[in-house]
DNA sequence: CGATGCCCCTGAGAGC
DNA sequence: TGCTCTCAGGGGCATC
């Protein structure tokens, strides 16, 4: 599901049920998702504080008080649900529905964390693709999961120089080099095709033949869709919705992706076409992207 | 090391 | 209605 828009936007919804509150209680339910909640969780982090919340690649992260920080992945379908506790249904500027009865109980239900604030929050995953881990926050950087996590695209590191060095030599076909979570952080086959359609270049270039130019076409489209997308509260396709239960609707902006068959946006008479790369739908104009 | 293919899991939607 | 097939915003691991 989710790619850098959505985890940004489930980030900034969590952020009044939890930044500055502490866990009066957590359940968990199923564990064996990609990885195995650590032992105890749910007991472990009733009671601790959260600092701050933030996000690096597709992660929500959640340093605790105590030098440990939550890890948060939402995989292909994962979903995050804050309920209001209490009279107010309000929490700074998010209206979150009132919590009824079976909030957490659902099928897919798998942690339930409970806070001061006063809130509940849900974690949903049907495919379980997702995880739920803890790290100490020091160590963070050479943990297994972040070790090799490329460039924050929204950063100014992430500039054209940076990139051209990056594919320099790469046999891959740029849509890889660009789902490449070591090159860089936070994009998935929504964006990457979105991008690359108004860099105008065709998804099975091989990167290493993209000139300087392209790249450079290609960094300001890959900020400016993503800036887009977080503002519009990301994409809602099956499974993305906010904490709150909205949808987001960038969605309604694809220029290409699940547009098959339908005529390209830039008006010059192409038709967007499917095609499959490495098992993943790309889709393109074969009459501007070249 | 780099590139590729397969697999994890469940549900939705299409076609018959 | 119900079966079977294909597909899905991710990413890790085995293989060559």
């Amino acid at each position: 599901m989710p790619e850098l828009p959505e985890v940004e936007t489930v980030m900034n919804g969590l952020r009044p049920a939890l930044e500055g509150r502490r866990f009066t209680h957590v359940e968990t339910r199923r564990g064996d998702l990609r990885i195995p909640f650590p032992k105890d969780l749910a007991r472990c982090l009733t009671g601790r504080g959260v600092k701050r919340l933030w996000r690096r690649a597709k992660y929500i992260l959640a340093d605790l008080d105590d030098g440990e920080t939550l890890v948060i992945h939402l995989g292909m379908s994962g979903s995050m649900s804050v309920y209001a506790k209490g009279k107010d249904h309000r929490l700074g500027t998010f209206h979150y529905p009132r919590m009824t009865q079976g909030a957490g109980k659902g099928k897919h239900d798998h942690v339930v964390f409970d806070t001061d604030a006063p809130a509940r929050i849900v974690f949903t995953d049907h495919r379980r693709f997702g995880l739920i881990t803890l790290v100490k926050t020091d160590a963070l950087a050479e943990d297994k999961l972040f070790k090799r996590i490329g460039v924050e695209p929204l950063s100014s590191r992430f500039d054209a120089e940076f990139l051209v060095a990056a594919l320099k030599g790469k046999k891959t076909p740029i849509k890889s080099a660009l789902l490449d979570q070591r090159i860089i952080a936070g994009l998935g086959n929504i964006y990457v095709c979105e991008a690359l359609w108004r860099a105008r270049i065709a998804p099975r270039r091989l990167a290493r033949r993209v000139k300087p130019n392209e790249i450079a076409a290609l960094v300001t489209a890959i900020k400016a869709v993503l800036r887009e997308a977080v503002k519009a509260g990301g994409s809602s396709l099956r499974d993305h919705k906010r904490t709150d239960g909205e949808l987001g609707y960038f969605q309604h902006r694809f220029a290409v992706y699940d547009r098959a068959r339908k005529p390209c946006p830039h008006g010059d008479g192409g038709t967007i076409k499917r095609i499959v790369q490495s098992g993943r739908s790309s889709f393109y104009c074969p009459l501007c992207q070249k």
